[in-house]
DNA sequence: ACTGGATATTGACCTCTGTCAATATTTATC
DNA sequence: GATAAATATTGACAGAGGTCAATATCCAGT
C-alpha cells in the first residue's frame, strides 16, 4: 500500500517528479512542490536559509540569525517555523539555544527539479 | 557604471549569487530571487510551467494550456502574465495565438542556486 | 467594415500571509 | 524555587494575491 499524500516527506514530494521537460506535473505534484516553493519565496526566509547554509555544517543558532534583520524576534521565529514545517530546515534544541540545519537533500532535489524545466 | 537594481534582468538577478553554502545572500539579492520564487510558488503556475516545458521546443500555445485546468480564462491569463513578467516565460504572438516559452537560462540558474544551499 | 474567436484587462471579493505587541514556555544559574 | 535569558505562541491588523464576471482588444476571414 502507498502512503497518503499527507504522509509524504518533503523529499518524496519532490523526488516523485520526472524532469519537467519530459512530462508535465500533475495537479497533486504541483500542489506539494509549490508548498516548498512558497516557504522559500520570501526575502526574509531566503536570507535566513542562506545564513544557515553558509554556517559551518549548514547549521546555525537562532541567536546568530536574528541580528541580521531589523525585525522583531517573533517574526524571525515565525519564519523559521515556516521553513522547518515545510521540511527545508531541521530543528534541534541544545540547552536554551535552538539550532536550525539545512535539509541538503530536499534543497538539492528541489533545485534539480527547477533546473529540469530548462534544457 | 552599473545598472540600477530595477534594470537587472532575471538572469542577472540570479547569476549574481555565489553558492549559498559559501556566502549568505544580501537583503537585495534575496529580494530579487524571492521575486522569481514567488512567481513559481503557486500550484497553477507551476503546472503551467511544466506544461510549457514539456512541449516541443519548450514552447506552447495558450490554447493548449487552458484545457488542463478547471479555471476561468482570465485566471489562466493572469497566471501566464505573472510568469512572463517575472522573466520565467517568454511571450510571442503569432496571428491570433499567443505562445509562451520557458526561459531555460533563468530556470537553470535558479535551480542551481537553490541546490547550492545543500552540500 | 463586420463578425467571430483568442487573449488580455478591469474591478470586486475573499482568503492568505507578514508583521508586531503582549504573553507564554523552557532552561540554566544563583 | 526565583530570576533571567532564549525562543515560541497568541491575537490583531494591514497589505498582498487568487479568482471570477464583465468588458476590452486584437486579428483572421468573409
Amino acid at each position: 500500500m502507498s502512503k497518503s499524500l499527507i504522509e509524504l516527506t518533503p523529499v518524496e514530494a519532490v523526488a516523485c517528479c520526472t524532469p519537467m521537460t519530459r512530462e508535465p506535473m500533475t495537479g497533486a505534484q504541483a500542489e506539494r512542490v509549490s508548498a516548498l516553493l512558497k516557504a522559500l519565496a520570501d526575502p526574509v526566509r531566503l536570507q535566513l536559509l542562506s545564513l544557515v547554509a553558509s554556517h559551518e555544517g549548514g547549521e546555525a543558532c537562532v541567536c546568530d540569525l536574528s541580528e541580521a534583520f531589523d525585525l522583531s524576534q517573533p517574526t524571525i521565529s515565525h519564519h523559521l517555523k515556516v521553513l522547518h514545517q515545510s521540511g527545508l530546515l531541521d530543528r534541534s534544541k541544545r540547552g536554551v539555544w535552538v539550532y536550525y540545519k539545512v535539509r541538503a537533500d530536499v534543497l538539492d532535489s528541489l533545485g534539480k527539479l527547477i533546473s529540469s524545466a530548462g534544457a
